[in-house]
RNA sequence: GCGGAAGUGGUGAAAUGGCAAACACACCAGCCUUAGGAGCUGGCGCCGCGAGGCUUGCGGGUUCAAGUCCCGCCUUCCGCACCA
C-alpha cells in the first residue's frame, strides 16, 4: 500500500520537507562578494509593503525573479537575491486606531506572516541580508542621508502650497497625486494647503535624470517615456515686460519668442505676485481674482485642469514689449499656472490655440507674425501653430526663419538685459515631510537662538517613541509626545524643540537595495566595496505602477550617493522588467470586487510548485494575467505526470549515471532530440526573451513525448544512459519553475547535493538537429501538400521532390510554372500561370 | 488632444516574413476502477454530409509569401494633458 501511495504526486507531502531543509541551510541562497572570478548577478524584486498577506501580484513578481535567480545559480553565477520590507506607512497607524495594536507590533507580525508565505512558496532569498525599513538600524541611515543632503543644500525647508489628503491627514508629494486625488484614496480629492515643509532638491538633477534615460536601454521604453514626460524639459526664453507706471516687471516664459511681435496681451496666473499688488488698488478686481483662484482650485481638485472653461479679467495695467515698445493689456486668467515657468505668459493668439481661444472670447487683437515657409502655400487658417515658417510683421526680424529668429531674439534680450534663454522643467522638488507617526523622524531641531540645528551624527538614530497615542487629529502625533519634542539644542545647550515631521516612505525604498549588500553594517549605510561589487542591479523586476514614483526617486538617490562618494554607478539598475497585472474575470483583483484569490489557498490546494508554475505559464510575464483556477489544476496534473514518469524509471535509470548517452534506434533518438531542443529553447529564453509561458509549454511537450514513448521505455528500447540523461535533464529544466518537485525527484534519482548547485544543462546542437523535415509546398501561396526530405537536402532535391508530388502536379497541370521559390528547411512555393 | 501598448478559437495563449491556432483550460465521445479535485485514448477555429472553401479588428499596399512589414481607419487598455 505504502509503495503505491508513493506513486501519487502529493505536494503537501514533499513541500514542507524541503521548506525545512532549505530553512536549515542558510548557505544555500547566501551571497558574498566573490574573488574567485565567478561572475556576479544581482536579481531584485521590488520589496513589498507588509500588509500581512501576499497577493497574486507578489506571487507572480517573485516567481519570475526566483526562476531567474535559480537559473543563474545553476549557470554558475554568484547570485544576490534578497528580500525586505517597505515597513513604514499609514496602514500601520490605521490598524493601530482600529485594533489598538502598536504599529511596530502590527508591522512585525505581518512581516513574520508574509515571510512564512514566501518560504511556503519556496522562494530562494538570502534572509541574512533581509532589510526592514521601520527598524532604527535601517532608518538611522535615512537620517544620516538627510543630514548629508542638508549640508549640501539638497534638503531644505520652505513654505509652499502642498497637497493635503484629509484621510491620510498628511501632505503628499506631487508624484502621489493622481488626477487630483490621493494615490491611496481614490475617492479623496487632494486639498491645497500652505505649510512649511521639507524638500529634496531633485530638480538639481533634472537634466541628468533626463539624459540618463537615453542610456537605460535595458528599461522598458514605456517607463522611460513616462519619466521623460514627468521631468518635462522645455527650452525657451524668459523676457521681461516692464509695466507702465510701475517699478515691477513681468517676466514671461515662452518657447516661441519668435512670435513675440504677435503678443497682444500678457496673462498672469491668479496667484502671481503682481496680481496681489494690482488687486490692492482695485476692490472689484480683487473679488474677480478670488473667483479665478476658486475656479482653478476646483479644476485642480477634480483633476480636470485641462477642461477648465477659460476665464480672464482685464486689469488697468499695460505691459511694454521690450522689442518694439508696444503697449499691451495685462490680463489675469484662470488657466495660467503660478507654479510653472514664471507664472506669466505673453499671449500670441495668431499662433497658439489657447491664446486664440482666449482672444476670440474677449475680443483681444489677433496679429499674424509667421508666414508659411513655402511662399506658394495658401493663407493659413488661424491659429497657425507651426515652427516651420518665416517672420512677418516683426520689424527688423522679418524674413528670418522661426529657428533663426529665436536665436537672434535671445541674443538681443541678453545684450539688452531684459531676458535670456531658459530651460524649464515640469518636475518639482520632492516634498518629503509627512505629519505622521510611522515614518523616519526628520533629524532636525528648532532652537529659538540658533534656528534650525541638525542632529549631530553621533546622536543618531532619532528613535521613534514606542508608546504613543495614535489619533486622527491634525499635526504629527509626535508633536504630542513631550519627551520626544523637548530636547537640548546641540549648539547652545538651551531648550529646543525637535522636528516632528517624518519622512515620506518613498525615502525608505529609494536606497534599500544598497543596504542588502551590507545589511548589518552599524557604522555606515553600507560598505562601498561591497556595493561596488554588486552594483548595478543586473535585473530589477516589479510593477509598472512604480514607473515614476519609486523609480525616479531611486535614480535621484543613486546620483546623490554617487556625489557623496559612496558608489561609482550612475544608475541603480541596468535592466528593468515590469510585469503585467494579475486580474480575475477581466478586472484587477480587489476586495471590493470580491475577486481576490489567496496564494495560501492555491498552495494548500495545488501546492507551491503548481501555483508558481501557473503564474508563469498563463501569460507572458509582461502581459496581464487572467487567473483561472482550472489552469492551476491543469499545471498540478502536469506535475503529477512528471512525478509518475520519473518515479517509475528513476531507480532503473541510475545505472546510467556517468555513461555516455548514445541513442540507438528511432525512439531513443527522437527523445534525445526533443530533449536537446527543449534545453536550447529554455536556455535562450532565460537569456532575454523571457517567454516563460512557452518554456513551461516546452517542458510539457517533452514530457508528453516521453509519456508517449512509455511502451518503448518500459520495453528497454531506450538505453539506460539515455534514459538517465532524459530524466536528469527534465528535472534540471524544471528546477527554476517548480523547485520543490525538482528537489524531490533529484533525490529520487540518487543525487545527494543540492540541485541548485548542479550545472544547467547544455544543448548539443548535433543531437538537437532533425534528420528529416517536412517542407510545406505552396502553389501561388496556397498550401497544397507537405513533402518529407532530409534535413540537409539542397535546393535542387527539395524542388524535384516537390515537383514530382502528385497533388502538386495536378495543381500545376496545364499551367506554366513561372517561378519556383525554394527556401531550404522552410518551404517551396510554385508560381504558376 | 499628445504619447505608448494591444486586438488571433468557447477561454488563457503560440507562431526569427515561410504549414495560423503549439501548450493548456473548458467541452464532447469512449476506456479504466484503488471512485480520485485521479488516470488513459480520441475529438475539438468557422461553413459544409462531403469534396472543398473560409479564417488573425476593418480597408488598402509591399512581397513568390503578411498575424508578423508599410499607409489609413476602428476599438480597448495605460500614461500625460491649458506646462506657455
Amino acid at each position: 500500500m505504502a509503495e503505491e501511495k508513493e506513486l501519487r504526486y502529493d505536494p503537501a507531502a514533499i513541500e514542507p520537507k524541503w521548506q525545512e531543509r532549505w530553512a536549515a541551510d542558510p548557505a544555500l541562497y547566501a551571497a558574498e562578494p566573490d574573488a574567485h572570478g565567478k561572475p556576479k548577478y544581482y536579481v531584485l524584486e521590488m520589496l513589498p509593503y507588509p500588509s500581512g498577506q501576499l497577493h497574486m501580484g507578489h506571487v507572480r513578481n517573485y516567481s519570475i525573479g526566483d526562476a531567474l535567480a535559480r537559473h543563474m545559480w545553476m549557470r554558475g553565477y554568484n547570485v544576490l537575491h534578497p528580500m525586505g520590507w517597505d515597513a513604514f506607512g499609514l496602514p500601520a497607524e490605521n490598524a493601530a486606531l482600529k485594533n489598538n495594536t502598536p504599529p511596530r507590533e502590527w508591522t512585525l507580525s505581518n512581516i513574520a506572516a508574509m515571510k512564512r508565505q514566501m518560504q511556503r512558496l519556496g522562494l530562494g532569498y538570502d534572509w541574512a541580508t533581509e532589510v526592514t525599513t521601520c527598524l532604527p538600524e535601517y532608518y538611522r541611515w535615512n537620517q544620516w542621508f538627510f543630514l548629508r543632503m542638508y549640508e549640501r543644500g539638497l534638503a531644505y525647508r520652505k513654505k509652499s502650497k502642498v497637497n493635503w489628503c484629509p484621510q491620510c491627514a498628511t501632505v503628499l508629494a506631487n508624484e502621489q497625486v493622481i488626477d487630483g486625488r490621493c494615490w491611496r484614496h481614490e475617492d479623496q480629492i487632494v486639498e491645497q494647503r500652505d505649510l512649511v515643509q521639507w524638500f529634496f532638491r531633485i530638480t538639481a538633477y533634472a537634466q541628468e535624470l533626463l539624459d540618463g534615460l537615453d542610456k537605460l536601454d535595458g528599461w522598458p521604453e514605456k517607463v522611460r517615456t513616462m519619466q521623460r514626460n514627468w521631468i518635462g524639459r522645455s527650452e525657451g526664453t524668459e523676457v521681461d515686460f516692464s509695466v507702465e507706471g510701475r517699478s515691477e516687471k513681468i517676466r514671461v516664459f515662452t518657447t516661441r519668442v519668435d512670435t513675440i511681435f504677435g503678443a497682444t496681451s500678457v496673462q498672469l496666473a491668479p496667484e502671481h505676485p503682481l496680481v496681489a499688488a494690482l488687486a490692492v488698488e482695485d476692490a472689484a478686481l480683487c473679488a474677480q481674482v478670488d473667483q479665478l483662484i476658486a475656479e482653478q482650485k476646483a479644476a485642480r481638485e477634480t483633476g480636470d485642469i485641462g477642461g477648465i472653461e477659460k476665464h480672464g479679467v482685464p486689469t488697468r495695467a499695460f505691459a511694454i514689449n521690450p522689442y518694439n515698445g508696444e503697449k499691451v493689456p495685462v490680463w489675469i486668467a484662470n488657466y495660467i499656472l503660478a507654479d510653472y515657468g514664471t507664472g506669466a505668459i505673453m499671449s500670441v493668439p495668431a499662433h497658439d490655440e489657447r491664446d486664440f481661444e482666449f482672444a476670440t472670447k474677449y475680443g483681444i487683437l489677433i496679429r499674424r507674425v509667421i508666414a508659411p515657409a513655402d511662399p506658394a502655400a495658401e493663407e493659413p487658417v488661424l491659429p497657425f501653430v507651426s515652427e516651420d515658417g518665416i517672420l512677418i510683421n516683426s520689424g527688423a526680424y522679418n524674413g528670418l526663419t522661426c529657428e533663426a529668429a529665436q536665436k537672434k531674439l535671445q541674443e538681443v534680450a541678453a545684450a539688452g538685459g531684459f531676458g535670456e534663454a531658459k530651460v524649464t522643467f515640469r518636475i518639482k522638488d520632492w516634498g518629503v515631510s509627512r505629519q505622521r507617526y510611522w515614518g523616519t523622524p526628520i533629524p532636525m531641531i528648532h532652537c529659538e537662538r540658533d534656528g534650525l540645528v541638525p542632529v549631530p551624527d553621533d546622536q543618531l538614530p532619532v528613535v521613534l517613541p514606542p508608546q504613543i497615542e495614535i489619533t486622527q487629529q491634525g499635526g504629527s502625533p509626535l508633536s504630542r509626545v513631550p519627551d520626544f519634542v523637548n530636547v537640548i539644542c546641540p549648539r547652545c545647550g538651551g531648550a529646543a524643540l525637535r522636528e516632528t515631521d517624518t519622512m515620506d516612505t518613498f525615502v525608505d525604498s529609494s536606497w534599500y537595495f544598497y543596504r542588502y549588500t551590507d545589511a548589518k553594517n552599524a557604522s555606515a549605510p553600507f560598505d562601498s566595496r561591497r556595493a561596488g561589487y554588486w552594483f548595478p542591479i543586473d535585473q530589477y523586476i516589479g510593477g509598472v505602477e512604480h514607473a515614476i514614483l519609486h523609480l525616479i526617486y531611486s535614480r535621484f538617490w543613486t546620483k546623490v550617493m554617487r556625489d557623496l562618494g559612496l558608489i561609482v554607478n550612475d544608475e541603480p539598475a541596468t535592466r528593468l522588467f515590469t510585469q503585467g497585472m494579475v486580474i480575475k474575470d477581466g478586472a484587477k483583483m480587489s476586495k471590493s470586487k470580491g475577486n481576490v484569490v489567496s496564494p495560501d489557498d492555491m498552495v494548500a490546494r495545488y501546492g507551491a510548485d503548481a501555483t508558481r508554475m501557473y503564474a508563469l505559464f498563463a501569460a507572458p510575464p509582461d502581459r496581464d494575467l487572467d487567473w483561472q483556477e482550472d489552469g492551476v489544476a491543469g499545471v498540478s496534473r502536469f506535475l503529477g505526470r512528471v512525478w509518475r514518469l520519473v518515479t517509475k524509471y528513476a531507480a532503473a535509470a541510475q545505472a546510467g549515471r556517468g555513461a555516455e548517452a548514445v541513442a540507438q534506434g528511432a525512439a531513443a533518438q527522437q527523445l534525445q532530440r526533443k530533449l536537446h531542443q527543449t534545453i536550447a529553447k529554455i536556455t535562450l529564453d532565460f537569456e532575454g526573451r523571457w517567454h516563460f509561458n512557452t518554456c513551461v509549454a516546452a517542458i510539457m511537450e517533452l514530457v508528453n513525448e516521453m509519456q508517449g514513448a512509455d511502451a518503448q521505455l518500459a520495453a528497454g528500447e531506450v538505453s539506460v544512459p539515455v534514459l538517465y540523461e532524459l530524466l536528469r535533464n527534465l528535472i534540471l529544466l524544471l528546477a527554476p519553475f517548480a523547485p520543490f518537485i525538482a528537489a524531490e525527484l533529484w533525490e529520487e534519482l540518487g543525487e545527494k547535493s543540492a540541485i541548485l548547485r548542479a550545472p544547467w544543462p547544455v544543448s548539443n546542437p548535433a543531437l538537437a538537429k532533425e534528420d528529416e523535415i517536412e517542407i510545406p509546398v505552396q502553389v501561388n501561396g496556397k498550401l497544397v501538400t507537405v513533402v518529407r526530405v532530409s534535413a540537409e537536402a539542397d535546393t535542387k532535391t527539395i524542388e524535384s521532390t516537390a515537383l514530382s508530388d502528385e497533388k502538386v502536379q495536378s495543381r500545376a497541370a496545364g499551367k506554366t510554372v513561372a517561378k519556383v521559390i525554394v527556401v531550404p528547411r522552410k518551404l517551396v512555393n510554385l508560381v504558376v500561370k
